[in-house]
RNA sequence: GCCCUCGUAGUUCAAUGGAUAGAACAGUUCCGUCCUAAGGAAUAGAUGUAAGUUCGAUUCUUGCCGAGGGCACCA
């Protein structure tokens, strides 16, 4: 519609150059504005008033803003295209791309973090919104599967013996972290006064470290598999509960070798020696970019070297592909940034197809982190804590178990969720555990409480036999503020998808949840006296289908009863 | 020291260079037999600082102040 108001703007005006064409921010102000210089600004009113568009109802002029106000007509035709189009909002800008994203990233032997549950909410959604836009997506998920933290887990899985085999995955693999825990405390130095004495575990774990990579002992290889499988395995009831499904798992040990090949190869051109270690000098380059080693003096290769070796693996594994999207932490900017450089000089063809988007830190509101009491609290932990209190809340509904237990993770996923998209990625996010639980206002619960509303009334609807009806004939005169949002989504979805941002999406539906609550609270809906009521059903249909939309791409389930 | 990100109500967050800077929580008031009150209505409260560009700046540029992250053998 923005579009078609814009054409008709520039042909009518006679104008060449790109018009300012906004919503306004008071909806007292019409549906859209022309922001135009003073001069002409009668004549341009004259100019478009003749040659008025149907779906415009009135035009008026305030200051500098020339205001569109859509017609009652418009509204209802909005209103039947999403009650006929399964398809509504998605767009086809990103039609046969083929784009990779990778997200998660977890490291097995070691907790589920905070931090992963923060990229995998963002991952997802950013996936699923470029879903909509045509594009065919593939999810990635890249695990360090070698390296000192497993030989850490597994010196502490020595130490303290194998868990209890009763335990359930997720607790063998909480254990698992726990004997990390125990390693890596274990494994710094020792001060006796000012003395600094080397750990006798350092040495100890050393030694592991070089048997898992040379997979010498048996032993090790042994307790090896079966750690590995526990927590993989617990990742993937975590992403189940998430509603992730990976395509692609790539390993830091498979990668190492290719990435470790690259850079042989490209040594003297991109890559030099220095002090024995092989760098790349970003600076050369780029005066933002740093110097980063890329095999270690001892002859490893680094996390850089990886990422050269996944980036590649990525693009033979999915030929043809796009775009390859990278989701982490902040905290790896800058070393991207550096990696990204190497990798296209050496495949100058990557250069303009590889997008690194990066979140901030989760802090907790109140405290509630106790490293040193072992009580970590976990990406695992904060999800299982936060379904397990909303179990509480619904235990007295009258449902049958399984379906309290899927409501509630459905609630509690929405919960976390919803916190982490509804501000834009990029920066750090204070997550409350009593607000979030606590289902307040600006909440992934209070959206699909909103939901549940709106299919509660459309069953009540279906029982007094009142069928919808979008057609203008039944329609109340009065528009809606609701009817002034719902045509505005694909808007909304698109651009999301053109910035990567789900916060726009997250703040658009509170705000549709929040339009639809007054219309609920000041409306009777369902009334068999009422004429209007078709169309007031057709509305809470339309509300129903937008919210179960957006809450799909936010990557939050919309359950049937709450 | 250099590079990156960011400073908005008491708090947590919004605002494609546009109108009176939006919400939520906390505060003060209302609304209970009703389509689920996990709700609705009302009320009060903010752009770190100094310049610049512009018809117009929270947004762009620069200085300063403040916070976080990154700067060679960890990932």
């Amino acid at each position: 519609m923005q579009e078609k108001i814009k054409n008709w703007i520039k042909e009518t005006l006679k104008v060449e150059e790109d018009v300012t064409l906004i919503h306004p921010k008071d909806m007292g102000n019409g549906d859209f504005t022309l922001v135009s210089l003073p001069e002409n600004i009668e004549e341009h009113l004259q100019k478009l008033n003749q040659n008025k568009l149907p779906e415009i109802d009135k035009i008026e002029k305030v200051d500098r803003f020339i205001n569109f106000y859509l017609s009652k007509k418009f509204f209802s035709g909005s209103i039947e295209e999403i009650l006929n189009n399964r398809n509504f909002a998605e767009n086809r800008t990103l039609q046969n791309k083929k784009i990779m994203v990778e997200y998660t990233d977890p490291n097995p032997f070691k907790p589920f973090h905070i931090g992963h549950l923060m990229t995998n909410a963002i991952g997802e959604s950013i996936a699923r919104i470029l879903e909509s836009s045509g594009a065919s997506v593939s999810r990635a998920n890249y695990q360090g599967d070698i390296g000192l933290h497993v030989a850490k887990a597994i010196w502490g899985l020595q130490k303290r013996g194998l868990p209890n085999p009763d335990f359930s995955t997720a607790e063998k693999a909480n254990y698992i972290g726990e004997c990390y825990s125990l390693g890596a405390g274990e494994y710094g130095p020792i001060h006796l006064g000012d003395e600094e004495k080397e750990s006798p575990a350092k040495k100890e774990i050393d030694e592991i470290n070089k048997k898992i990579y040379d997979k010498t002992d048996a032993k090790i290889n042994k307790i090896y598999d079966w750690g590995f499988k526990v927590t993989m395995e617990a990742f993937e009831d975590l992403y189940r509960i998430l509603g992730t499904k990976f395509d692609f798992y790539f390993l830091e040990s498979e990668v190492a070798q290719i990435g470790e090949n690259i850079v042989r190869d490209n040594i003297g051109k991109i890559f030099k020696e220095s002090d024995g270690a092989i760098i790349f000098k970003g600076e050369e380059y780029d005066p933002k970019l740093h110097t980063r080693v890329f095999i270690t003096s001892t002859g490893l290769p680094t996390y850089e070297t990886k990422e050269l070796g996944l980036a590649e693996e990525k693009f033979r594994m999915n030929p043809n592909m796009n775009l390859s999207i990278v989701v982490t932490a902040n905290e790896q900017l800058d070393y991207m940034r550096v990696v990204a450089k190497a990798l296209s000089l050496i495949h100058t063809e990557y250069t303009d197809k590889m997008k690194h988007i990066t979140h901030g830190m989760m802090r907790l509101a109140g405290g509630k982190m106790s490293s040193r009491k072992g009580n970590v609290v976990t990406g695992e932990s904060l999800i299982r804590d936060t379904i397990a209190l909303v179990s509480e809340k619904v235990k007295d509904r009258d449902w049958d178990e399984e379906k309290k237990k899927k409501i509630s993770e459905q609630i509690g996923v929405s919960a976390i969720k919803y916190s982490i998209l509804k501000q834009s990625t990029g920066g750090d996010i204070t997550y409350d555990f009593e607000k979030s639980i606590s289902f307040e206002g600006d909440s992934g619960p209070y959206l699909q409480y909103s939901y549940v509303r709106a299919n509660s009334v459309i069953e009540k609807a279906a029982k007094e036999n009142i069928l919808p009806d979008p057609h203008p004939e039944s329609a109340p005169t009065e528009i809606f503020e609701i009817e002034k949002m719902l045509y505005r989504f694909p808007e909304i979805v698109l651009r999301s998808a053109s910035e990567y941002e789900p916060h726009y999406i997250a703040n658009y539906l509170i705000e549709l949840a929040r339009a639809f609550n007054g219309f609920y609270g000041n409306t009777l809906i369902v009334d068999k006296k009422d004429k209007t009521s078709p169309y007031k059903i057709a509305l809470t249909f339309a509300f129903s289908f937008v919210m179960k939309k957006g809450l799909r791409l936010l990557g939050i389930e919309a359950p049937e009863k709450m």
